[in-house]
DNA sequence: GTGCTTGCAAACGTTTTGCAGACTC
DNA sequence: GAGTCTGCAAAACGTTTGCAAGCAC
C-alpha cells in the first residue's frame, strides 16, 4: 500500500497504525508519543519526516489551529475548524458553511480556498471579545 | 496620544512613523530595518515589544498569512486575505466574502469568526492544485 | 528618584538538516 | 550491494524572556 515508492520500515508501519486508530488530529509530539510507546528508538525527527512523505503521497494532511504546532489527520477525515482565539476551543466545520465565501472568492479572484488548512479563528459563545486597552 | 499608560520613547515614536508611513502589511523584521534606519540602535526585542504593547493599546493588529512571519497593519485598515499556498500571491478579502460564513458559524455555534486574524489558503488562478504522488 | 523601557544575550518551541551507520529491497 | 531510511546532534526559524543599565516622568 505504502511501497509507492518508499520502504516499508517499523517507523512507518508504526506510525501508520497509529494515525489509522485515532480520529482527532494530533501534534507531531503526539504522534511521536504515541509512536514511541511500541516503538521507543523511534526518534521525533523520524516522525517528522514519515509524516512529510506521508503528505506528499496524499494519505495524510496537516492544519494549523492557531498558534502553536501543526496538527495531522487522515487526508480522508479532513474538514475545516473553528478556533476560538481565547480558549481554545475548537468546532468542526462541514463544508457547507464555506460554500458562499468558495463562490466569491472563485467568481472574483479565480481563488480556490482550501478551508481545511489553516482554521478560522474568533469567539466562541463563552468567551467576550477584546476590548482595546485591556490588556492586563 | 499613546501615552496611554505608557512612555513616550525615540524607539516607539520612529516605530509609529514606520507603520503609519506604509500601508501594507509589514513583518517585524521589515520593520526593524526600517526603524533602525532612522535609529540603528533599536534592538529587535524591542520591536516586538512595542508592537505588543502598541497591538494591547487597539492601533495595531498582526495577522498569519501562511508559514513564516506575523505581519503587522493599522488596526483601521485591518481586512482578510487570500493567499496562495504554492506562490503566495495574495488577494485582500472584502468583509462581505464572509457573512454567509459568519452567519452560519453565529448561528449554529455561538461563534463569531475573527477572518482577519488567520489568512485563507488556497490555490490562485495560475497555480494548478496538488495531484497526490506529484511531489518532488 | 521611581519605575517603565531598553539593549543584549540567552532561551524558547517547533521544525529542518548534515552526517554516518543501518536497513530494505 | 545500491540506495533508502534512521538516530543523533545541531542548526534554523520566529519569538520570548531575564537581567542590569538607561531614560522619561
Amino acid at each position: 500500500m505504502r511501497a509507492s515508492g518508499g520502504r516499508a520500515t517499523a517507523s512507518r508501519r508504526v506510525l501508520l497504525e497509529v494515525l489509522f486508530s485515532s480520529n482527532d488530529h494530533r501534534s507531531v509530539e503526539d504522534l511521536a508519543a504515541a509512536v514511541q510507546a511500541r516503538a521507543p528508538e523511534v526518534h521525533l525527527s523520524t516522525v517528522y519526516r514519515n509524516l512529510e512523505d506521508l503528505e506528499r503521497l496524499g494519505v495524510i494532511v496537516h492544519t494549523h489551529l492557531g498558534h502553536g504546532p501543526a496538527t495531522y489527520q487522515l487526508a480522508r477525515d479532513a474538514h475545516s475548524h473553528l478556533v476560538c482565539e481565547r480558549c481554545g476551543r475548537r468546532f468542526e466545520a462541514p463544508e457547507e458553511l464555506f460554500v458562499g465565501l468558495a463562490r466569491e472568492a472563485s467568481e472574483r479572484y479565480g481563488f480556490t480556498i482550501d478551508p481545511r488548512h489553516f482554521a478560522i479563528l474568533g469567539r466562541c459563545a463563552d468567551c467576550p471579545p477584546d476590548v482595546p486597552g485591556d490588556g492586563a
